[in-house]
DNA sequence: GCCAACGTTGGC
DNA sequence: GCCAACGTTGGC
């Protein structure tokens, strides 16, 4: 079980977007680091749903609903995608800022590589980021 | 809207 | 295989 952080541009697709939808696939993907991230993703791991350019935080949860599979929009063949359904919202979005700020995220892959779009989580900036969140852990998945 | 960072492309 | 030119991302 892995965890995971993607972003998203609300002006293109938006948390409320994808809770109105529920599961939708995540494509567009072009980037090779991006890319291998997106492979590793297992059926289960969950993810952290980040709002880009507007609002600059972390807004809910995502779980992985499909692994890789090819993404036909794009046309070289070269990249695929995943599957990803709504799980929760944070009750309190946690801002770039705070990430940027706290002594445990500050070295967060999102800070590092700032154009990265996906990329991994470790378990304890997970806990911190839901912590800050007002997510309450554990999360569990429905049987 | 600007621009730094950085990934990609293509000529050599 | 190098690297300059170019395009894109995303924070500010």
């Amino acid at each position: 079980m892995r965890y995971w952080l993607m972003k998203s541009e609300p002006n293109c697709w938006s948390w409320a977007q994808q809770v109105q939808k529920g599961v939708e696939s995540w494509d567009g993907v072009r980037n090779y680091q991006a890319a291998n991230n997106v492979k590793a993703m297992r059926l289960g791991d969950l993810a952290f749903f980040y709002h880009s350019n507007i609002g600059k935080e972390i807004v809910g949860i995502v779980e992985i609903a499909r692994e890789y599979y090819p993404d036909e929009t794009d046309s070289s063949g070269r990249f695929g995608r995943v599957d990803v359904k709504a799980l929760q919202p944070f009750p309190r979005p946690v801002s770039l800022k705070e990430i940027k700020e706290h002594p445990v995220l500050k070295d967060m892959a999102l800070i590092r590589q700032s154009r990265l779009s996906v990329s991994p989580v470790s378990e304890e900036e997970w806990r911190v980021l839901c912590a800050l969140g007002g997510v309450a852990l554990p999360l569990f998945h429905d049987p």
